[in-house]
DNA sequence: CCATATTGGATCAACTTTGGATCAATCAAG
DNA sequence: CTTGATTGATCCAAAGTTGATCCAATATGG
């Protein structure tokens, strides 16, 4: 076994953090045992903290202990399948409204027909939450496509893949009633409409608009 | 078995790196004992390793040893790892002023405080772009870590590993310089302070102008 | 409130490990 | 044979580790 240096102990204790040996907030031992368990100098163990320090991982109070400031990665294995609607509501406010600007920029006039023709579908859904939420979600992946940034249409991609899943269904069919489909047909020929006359800023405002109606029934429906 | 000269021992070296039995960062058992396992030279060895040099998948440092450089490729959905700079600072803008916002509503004391450390260790880095690098990712990790919401985290995260990509790494050398740095300072310091006042659209306006920077001083550097 | 123990921070010279380089001897393939 | 690569040995310079010591900040307990 060659002599390990402080990189080496660096990658362990990465590996021993993000594994969630030692988790978020905990504080290690002091370092001159953590050195003695090591079987290393303190000099060789203290480069390897502040290593790991650097890259986000650790927080040292001098006279109080080096502390885990990042969560491990395995306590959230699949954060897309986890994730509540209401945090994904969130994360989709983050990014759509700003999407619906690039879409301004970027978007053709076969993108636009795209989504006319899903506008359609999804008015002729209003009886149908399937059939509806299939086209709704296409229509939202029509217009991250429409930004030609594959970076975006990925992500997008994976928000919705949590549609899918079972809570996310059942909260579908709580939500999903008549006069919320109209409302919801109604805001997506408004961001439509937006996009098509190239007005960035009314684009993302109906996006937003159109979120937080989603968001109204999401924690209505919770409340029943 | 014939006797196995550089370039089969590269070829072997090459697939366990790709394999990811040894990870970025890492570094490999010192030339002489790598040889030794090998059943090989230390010269054979030493052409072997700087034919993988070559190919940019290891660095070696005279008197440190020799260190992976690339990531596993497996690790990587192809959709991040083709992405452009450009696309990424979109990503971002989409992404980052949201996550600002609320950061303001779910933040808490810690969580400034970890923010806090790493403006200064920004703030200390202005010569030594990786340090600062580094720093920086932290604190925008941590930005996403304060709004509680693990599906943010989990997307700022995977947009994170972009970064550390080969195309990424030289564009930084590119545009870090200690201007730009101090600039990002400033700006860092803003965004947090709007923060831990609790306003979230002077956050987002902050982060916004911040982003609107990066990708400035991107353009200038690819026109050059 | 203070005294004391414990914690990390910093420095230093001696030592060890690391890769870099070279070269004559040896081996394998054409 | 001749050519080309591998071998094994040796020396070198760069970098890192070690172990010791002193310091400053924090925590603990009376």
């Amino acid at each position: 076994m060659a002599r390990r240096n402080a990189t080496d102990i660096a990658s362990e204790m990465r590996r021993s953090i993000e594994a969630g040996t030692y988790r978020r907030f905990e504080r290690l031992p002091p370092s001159r045992k953590l050195a003695e368990s090591f079987g290393v100098a303190r000099n060789t163990l203290r480069d390897a903290l502040n290593q790991l320090e650097n890259e986000g991982l650790l927080e040292t109070r001098p006279g109080s202990g080096t502390y885990v400031t990042v969560q491990d990665q395995n306590q959230i294995p699949d954060a897309v399948g986890d994730s509540t609607p209401l945090e994904l509501i969130d994360a989709r406010f983050a990014l759509e409204p700003h999407i619906c600007r690039l879409c301004v920029l970027h978007g053709r006039r076969e993108d636009f027909d795209t989504m006319e023709e899903l506008c359609a579908r999804m008015e002729a859904a209003t009886n149908d939450p399937v059939a509806f939420s299939e086209a709704d979600t296409a229509f939202h992946r029509a217009l991250a496509s429409a930004t030609r940034n594959s970076l975006l249409i990925w992500l997008i991609g994976q928000i919705n893949t949590v549609r899918s899943l079972d809570e996310w269904m059942r909260m579908r069919h709580l939500t999903l009633d008549p006069d919320i489909i109209s409302e919801y047909n109604r805001q997506h020929r408004q961001i439509l409409e937006a996009l098509r006359s190239r007005e960035p800023e009314r684009a993302a405002v109906m996006m937003k608009e159109h979120l937080e109606t989603a968001r109204l029934s999401l924690t209505r429906a919770a409340e029943t």
